[in-house]
DNA sequence: CGCTCCTGTTACAGATCGGTATCATCTTGG
DNA sequence: CCAAGATGATACCGATCTGTAACAGGAGCG
């Protein structure tokens, strides 16, 4: 796959807020692995901001940190960033 | 991947979401696609629920449809959903 | 009824993922 | 200084992903 730099910056800052979340509550990769049955080499990965991981087990990260996922797309507002719409 | 119940449920719940916003916009899942530049097919994985999809396409699709991404980690307060700490 | 748009699904293909195990590096603390 | 813990990186491997192209069915409309 080749990512396109949107999503490479959206994966690196994912990662990036998923470990400074992890390292506040005091977890190893170890220990965020475990807790959502992945492999440390997964959560290392994934918060070096790789772009390919698979997304539930990447939500399920997020989730045991105690992120709401769910949250994510009430009502937020904000325009559409990348292209305008093609019609 | 035997993705986790947990793991599919979170990911059905941003495939659900991502569509009604798709819809809330008058995007076919082609505008979609092509605004983030993917196949449709990824995008109707994505909107079903597919847990595997890769995140930073996914991750872009939200983004392109005004979902704030890195406002997911913000110091949203919630306590750890899944296991408990393993330690 | 006939047409068009939108969406789901499949086959093919090469490219890549994650699990496991292992080693190197870096930091921290006694 | 040295030991222990945490993290990054790699090889191997089968399983699976995505892009592409194609077809099928449902919805809406004149």
């Amino acid at each position: 796959m080749e990512l396109s730099s949107a999503e490479q910056r959206l994966a690196r800052q994912f990662g990036d807020s998923l470990r400074s979340r992890r390292k506040k509550l005091g977890y190893t990769q170890d220990d965020l692995a475990s807790m959502i049955g992945a492999n440390r080499r997964f959560i290392s990965e994934l918060e070096r901001g790789k772009g390919t991981s698979y997304l539930g087990p990447a939500l399920a990260a997020a989730e045991a940190l105690g992120v709401n996922i769910s949250a994510l797309f009430e009502k937020r507002r904000g325009a559409p960033s990348s292209s305008l719409p093609p019609a």
